[in-house]
DNA sequence: CATGAATGAGAATTCATTCAT
DNA sequence: AATGAATGAATTCTCATTCAT
């Protein structure tokens, strides 16, 4: 009844761990299609076949990853929404969550960008079929609906709430990508702030 | 005016044509590593050998289809900014072009989001290997220059202009990829004056 | 004597040997370009896949396999060298071995004569690459010095002796071959003492 | 009824003998299963579809070229050997023939060698099929029924003569062969020495 | 006649998945 | 549970041959 967990649950759990951040790194370094199971079984250290007991195949593992990684990060952003405030600082804080998370985790970017692909290519038939698109989608979502808030409390200017928060969060998302390019990237404040400004402030001049 | 070209070279410009455009419609219908070549072959009409005629192999293909492709895109985005005026004028003949442009080349939105890729993926080895990447950037840096001049002329603030490029582009292309998805997007116009008036004035009310 | 080997390393072994005896078999009956992948798989009891766990490509397959035979032979022909004698007798036991390695290799055969082809077909792209002419041009070398030292002894008439190899091991090679073709070759013995002394005597009366 | 040729027989031979040539190049310089069409047509300076105006396929292209190469040599050994004269001047003057024929066909020399394998590849498909096995078996026929006669007139010892053929056919060709390779191969002469010596005299010392 | 672009059967190679140990 | 050798369907690529121009 407790959460205490038997000892072949956190040995099981343990696996599915090591595998998926094997996925990770393995994807990230070569890309969706290169990254075969061996590559991925060779970095975890386990035969190929023990990934087997744990997913159903291919496409079950990389669905799985995405999934927990995403999970992460939704854990990351939602603590910094928490934290309340004028909408401007609920944004500087999700920002800033986001950039320190793609800091720690600049291999999965790669990943991540794929995730936003378009679904609809229904017959796609081995790698990469539905994936977690839906996850990213839900994402969006909850922040279209903060910025729907903010509009009724008129910290923010009326407009579709969905399409600002594209605009938004793929503005966001640009930068964190070429930081992850960059050999000295500035400090993480300062792209904080220059997100936060442009796209609360627009960047012509009156 | 002159320059004719022969009847063998009209015939191999449309061959290749023909091919590179086959490419792009499997490779947006079913991802980039389900398109066979026996995929592409079909679509185009043309045996499996034919396209080797034109492109040594795969990779070959795929990397020429995206050059291609991206080339024509700029050829559009450059027209629009030569019709001068204002940054203002000129940033909204751009998104207006780029939305038009994908409009008419819905299939081609996917491949292009997987372009912007970072490189770096060294050893990736089969398919989808360094491609346009470049072609991008290339795009990116011109489009800073612009913002530049804006800079210097009191259109626009003083910024990161490279920074600011990154949030407009990928704004931008936030909403033109939503709106390959929604099965009735409101008018072009109505996403140009939104894209337009929330990245250069911002989304804040003051 | 210890060394005793993993029961891996023997399966292993076993598999790289039967994959071998496979393609001597399949390229002595259809010939080195008609011999497939799948021909020699087929032979060898596995599935095509499976020869790729021993061997890189196809041309290391016929590498390796030509080395294991040439190497099989020239362990023969060094154990009747070993036993010693007059410069006559040795020469005798040389090629009453040979003769009688390749009777119970006929199929080696064909391989065997391609492998004295010279190299210098630098492009050569795909099949047939460099193998391994030069073990050939090793076993020569090593007679050569035989004759030598039979020279020195005063058994031998001074002569080049990389010339007189050259013409008794292809002297000697022509009827093995021969003997390949006949529905009754006549006894061993009979060729060996005709090699031994057609080549030691000359055919001459004097 | 007399000899002269229409000037299309004259331009048809002409471009039997172009594209044999070529073949005979090519396959010299790639061996014969790399060896491709297109290679030989471009060496011909012909188009592919020109070779199969003169030839059914590329095996036919492949047997008719040896059958003209080797009746080439075929003619230049018979001149030689009807220039009479004892068993020893005979056999010399073949020797000398066949080393100054291959020292103007280099090239041809690979082909030659192959020629010599034995048939009986029963099911061989593709490339390399019977070819002129039957042509080289001719000339030994020849060659033999010369060494007959001489023992018959008492200049050579009674053996079995087709035996000593290939014993003498195999050894000149040896050394044939090792010129080839030589940078600075010794004067022909001493080679020609050198053969006929030990082939009739033996490298015994008695 | 000559051409060479197009073809497509067939060969080599890869890799997700299975299963005996 | 874990392994990794074996599998074979699926894929890329080659090249002899054809045929419209």
């Amino acid at each position: 009844m407790a959460a205490s967990k038997s000892k072949e649950e956190v040995v099981q759990e343990f696996r599915i761990q090591s595998i998926q951040e094997a996925a990770m790194r393995v994807i990230a370094r070569k890309g969706m299609s290169a990254a075969t199971m061996a590559d991925i079984a060779g970095e975890a250290g386990v035969a190929k076949g023990t990934i087997y007991l744990y997913f159903r195949d291919r496409d079950e593992l990389v669905e799985k990853t995405f999934e927990t990684a995403i999970g992460e990060l939704r854990k990351i952003v939602d603590e910094a929404l928490a934290r309340g405030g004028t909408f401007r600082e609920r944004f500087r804080n999700m920002v800033a969550a986001e950039l320190a998370f793609f800091r720690e985790n600049a291999e999965f970017f790669r990943l991540y960008i794929s995730l936003r692909m378009p679904e609809g290519n229904a017959a796609q038939q081995r790698r990469q079929k539905r994936h977690c698109e839906p996850k990213y989608r839900a994402r969006l979502d909850a922040f279209a609906e903060m910025l729907n808030e903010a509009m009724e409390r008129g910290e923010v200017r009326q407009s579709d709430p969905r399409r600002l928060a594209l605009i938004l969060k793929e503005g966001t998302m640009a930068i964190i990508l070429e930081r992850l390019h960059e050999e000295a990237p500035p400090p993480e404040n300062d792209d904080v702030e220059l997100i936060v400004s442009t796209l609360l402030d627009g960047i012509a001049i009156r």
